[in-house]
DNA sequence: TTAGGTGCAAACGGTTTGCAATCGA
DNA sequence: TCGATTGCAAACCGTTTGCACCTAA
């Protein structure tokens, strides 16, 4: 699985090379770094996070600069942006653009992805049937992961009460 | 149809009315402002659209006092809010949870309610296939309207070049 | 050589917070 | 009365921008 990860984030960082060669924006140590630290697997990455992670590598990269690189991937289709509601937002690195939705927790906010193979037909039906030209969508279910789910038990049995 | 989005409107307001007062939270001035300004049909607004509705009717609430009252809405669950992507949150009236998606214009932004009835069945069984105890879920489709796509159209067949 | 990228620091804009005055129940 | 709410202004914080300097091609 690690190897697996590894092999998609090379994967998704030689086509964002290419993507840049084929129009002729230069590729900077800037561009690579970040590229890479948003494709290593594992999680879903804030300005912040990626930063950090390449402070821990002894890497400086100012903050504008991962802005605007994160902008270059965006464009590139490569990556996708989400707000889970922390106030920032996160960026997922996309092997295959738009076949999972994404499960939040409402107390802990630990996102699980889901395949979204049942929907993916469906999707495009109904946007036609609205007159809007499918380009990308987005599924999201709220609840509580099975951890908060057995921590508020353990609260309800202790103390008898909910809020 | 307003008449109908005026009683829907009434109704939620209504509904507020009676949360806060099964809290014994007082039931303000202001409060009663902004939930009607929330749950007035047409659109869903954000707090400076929040805030020109009141002005305009002659009434003067501080943007504080808007947030914080947005912040019982959302907790009474009679208020959902959105991140459309631009900058700032909408708050959409809830008459009746989770019966909808949302098409939202790559373009121009607009947003189109559709009917999430064929997946109302299936999302919660996909919840529970991941141990995750279901409590919402939002749909989201990013494309292009009708009227964007036909001036894209315009547009090429005036200057044969896309961008 | 040079168009474009980078980093810094300041600006921005939506949202939150501290606090004295005020209000609902 | 009294705890909760309000409004103001300042603080916050993620993000964007202006600009002098640097770098990939």
């Amino acid at each position: 699985m690690t190897a697996e990860a590894a092999a998609a984030g090379e994967q998704l960082f030689e086509r964002f090379h290419r993507w840049l060669r084929d129009r002729h924006l230069p590729i900077t140590r800037q561009r690579d770094l970040v590229s890479r630290a948003v494709f290593a697997g594992g999680e879903y990455r804030s300005v912040e996070g990626v930063q950090r992670r390449l402070r821990e590598q002894g890497h400086r990269v100012g903050t504008a600069t991962v802005y605007r690189a994160l902008d270059l991937l965006l464009e590139s289709g490569l990556v996708r942006a989400h707000d889970f509601g922390e106030g920032f937002k996160r960026f997922e690195p996309l092997l295959s653009p738009g076949r999972h939705g994404h499960l939040i927790c409402a107390r802990c906010g630990r996102v699980t992805e889901f395949s979204t193979e049942r929907f993916e037909r469906l999707l495009p039906l109904v946007a036609d049937e609205h007159d809007f030209q499918h380009q990308a969508h987005q599924v999201e279910i709220r609840g509580l992961c099975r951890l908060c789910r057995d921590a508020d038990a353990a609260t309800l049995g202790r103390a008898g009460r909910s809020t």
